[in-house]
RNA sequence: GGUUCCGUAGCUCAAUGGAUAGAGCAACUGCCUUCUAAGCAGUAGGUUGAAGGUUCGAGUCCUUCCGGGACCA
């Protein structure tokens, strides 16, 4: 809970309404005083452009600025000093402030978490297809969604994470036809191979035959027809909408060593779900919201016999919902999903993590559901990101041309080992523990790389760099927090933290800003579920980690004989710790405590 | 053709409409007998794709164009 001292920002823009009211008669909104911060050049930390007031108030910049200047610090308690420089008004804030806010912060067991609000919100990610394993694109996917759905619970909203599987379709019986003609009954446990990636290889295996035989065909002057390969899945997709028992035994078998592989992926990501849905237990459901649409005059059949929705009048355009041979199409599903999982949760929100390419997808379904008059319609939300591109460009599973989540991963766990080797800073951990260890700094370099990117952008992943542990990675906050857990693991056998006994500490311009940073953390929680960017609690962490590592290296800590001064930087060290802590935990990222 | 996202240092990315556009990587200099050198201190690197407009002030907002991606016919 914020306590008194935290609400140093709007006592601060209380007293500038007040200064203005008493000095120019001026009655300004809160909204109107923006502060923002002091660059670091100049003296401060909240900083008031008066431009925008000089007209109403009659006045020069500088006047202005040195009037409320003045009127601040004869008449609050908060400011130490101001100066004027420009059109801006720098206010200095008092040691004693700085103390009181370091204090409470640090007997606040749950800073950071916003007050509880009433409200539950739904969380689709991950949403992967049967017919293939993960790659780095779906990494991006399932970081972000897990990401967003911390920063919402510490938003102080009810979360729900579900998982969508693609399990049916006609890329489905792709993989099920190439395995059927070329797998030799080969399994996991004949060839040792993951279960999705086994599943995944005759997925590529399927669009190699495949083109083989339309060149074939194309060769041999044939019109270009269907592919035989192609025939084949389409026949196995009917006979799956049959269902075809040894189809369906297929089906499941193939399906079924796909879960364990991702089961495998999901648990070394360490991401979980409350709840995942099927597609194939869902996209019937669609078809009774088609008919009830048909039923309201909502949507139409066509003469081809299709049914469809006209959106034209919000610039979508004609979109068919049912084809003329009455199967499904992609939304016809989401349709009935939409439904489901209302009834299921009553959501206030529900978010879908898709890439942007589905920006249209989305904007045709919500307005279809409002069409329905459904009462969630609204509530619905695209959360949309970019793709992650490979120097050469796009991912592209079916051509193999991927980076795989799983080999990855690895790669970085014997990265981390092949360093760790050199040096001597874990001796005396045991072997279990020294590869969770691995594990855990792998994972927070890869999860920071690929979070610290504002999500509706692009990115790019280049293999031969691969992911750098060091500069601004997640690290060196990994190796901030480590370096805290030390120091404070000594301070226990060399001094006591008097927690109320330091009376006047002078603070340094790095302790001010310190505190300034950790004073933020509920607002950047707030932004990032507002705007629903994790980039912006990846880029606080970063900067938190930054100034303390400047602060480390420059000021003397369990070394510094002061006493009062040793206290404050000790405690100020816990906070930072715990506050980094924090932060990572909402980007799903560990922080050893020794490394 | 229509819609939409993006364009910032050699590379990867930051920057609530505010002051001299910042970090990291790569390059070059220093600093481990001392709280974890996965770190710190420094040097160098820019016509923010282009041109107009809005305003006290534009990388940010508006218009047009150029370049890249995606989506819809």
């Amino acid at each position: 809970m914020p306590t008194d001292a935290i609400k140093l920002k709007s006592k601060l823009k209380l007293a500038i309404q007040e200064a203005f009211l008493n000095i120019y008669n001026l009655s300004l909104s809160e909204e109107a005083c923006s502060l923002q911060l002091t660059r670091k050049e100049f003296q401060g930390t909240f900083s008031l452009p008066v431009f925008p007031f000089c007209k109403k108030c009659d006045a020069k910049p500088t006047e202005l600025a040195e009037q409320i200047g003045q009127w601040l610090q004869t008449h609050t308690d908060l400011i130490a000093s101001y100066n004027v420089i420009g059109g801006f008004l720098n206010l200095v804030i008092h040691d004693a402030i700085w103390i009181a806010i370091l204090k409470a912060i640090s007997q606040d067991t749950t800073y950071g978490c916003l007050p509880k609000q009433m409200g539950h919100v739904v969380v689709e990610f991950s949403c992967p297809n049967t017919n293939k394993p993960q790659h780095l694109g779906h990494l991006r996917n399932n970081f972000l969604g897990s990401s967003l759905a911390a920063i919402l619970d510490a938003a102080g909203y009810t979360i729900h994470k579900v998982n969508l599987i693609n399990d049916r379709g006609i890329h489905i019986c792709k993989s099920m036809v190439a395995y059927q003609q070329f797998g030799n009954d080969e399994t996991p446990a004949t060839t040792g191979i993951k279960g999705d990636h086994l599943v995944g290889k005759y997925y590529v295996k399927f669009d190699q035959v495949y083109k083989a035989e339309r060149a074939l065909m194309a060769k041999n002057g044939q019109d270009i027809g269907v592919p035989p390969i192609l025939q084949e899945a389409q026949k196995m997709l009917v006979k799956w909408e049959k269902g075809d028992p040894s189809v369906m035994a297929l089906w499941k078998k193939m399906n079924g060593w796909v879960y364990d592989g991702f089961n495998v992926t999901y648990s070394q990501l360490g991401i979980t779900f409350d709840k995942v849905y099927y597609e194939s237990e869902a996209y019937l459901l669609g078809k009774t919201i088609v008919e009830e649409g048909l039923q309201k005059n909502i949507f139409y059949k066509r003469a081809d016999g299709a049914i469809a929705v006209d959106l034209s009048k919000q610039g979508l355009g004609e979109k068919v919902l049912l084809r003329s041979d009455g199967t499904a199409v992609y939304i016809t599903q989401d349709l009935g999903i939409a439904d489901w999982r209302y009834a299921d949760y009553r959501f206030d929100q529900m978010i879908y993590v898709v890439g942007n390419e589905q920006a249209y997808h989305f904007k045709v379904l919500f307005a279809i559901m409002a069409q329905l008059g459904r009462p969630y319609a609204a509530a619905m939300h695209h959360f949309p990101y970019g793709m992650v591109d490979l120097p050469d460009g796009k991912m592209k599973s079916r051509e193999g041309n991927v980076v795989d989540a799983d080999n990855l991963m690895e790669e970085m766990v014997h990265t981390v080992r092949n360093y760790m080797g050199t040096n001597h800073k874990t001796e005396g951990i045991f072997q279990e523990a020294l590869q969770k260890l691995h594990h855990t700094l792998a994972m927070g370099a890869l999860k920071f790389f690929l979070l610290r990117v504002a999500p509706q952008k692009r990115m790019l992943f280049n293999p031969n760099e691969s992911i750098d542990f060091h500069g601004d990675t997640g690290t060196f906050i990994q190796y901030t927090h480590a370096r805290i857990c030390s120091l404070v693991c000594k301070a226990k056998t060399i001094t006591k933290i008097p927690l109320d006994a330091f009376p006047s500490v002078s603070l340094s311009q790095l302790e001010q800003t310190l505190i300034f940073q950790l004073y933020r953390l509920p607002d950047v929680i707030e932004e990032a579920a507002t705007t629903y960017m994790p980039s912006v609690i990846a880029q606080y962490a970063l900067e938190l980690a930054k100034t303390y590592n400047k602060f480390y290296g420059n000021y003397p800590i369990l070394r510094e004989s002061d006493l009062s001064s040793r206290a404050v930087r000790l405690l100020l060290s816990v906070c930072v710790g715990n506050v980094l802590k924090k932060s990572m935990a909402l980007l799903t990222i560990e922080l050893p405590e020794q490394m």
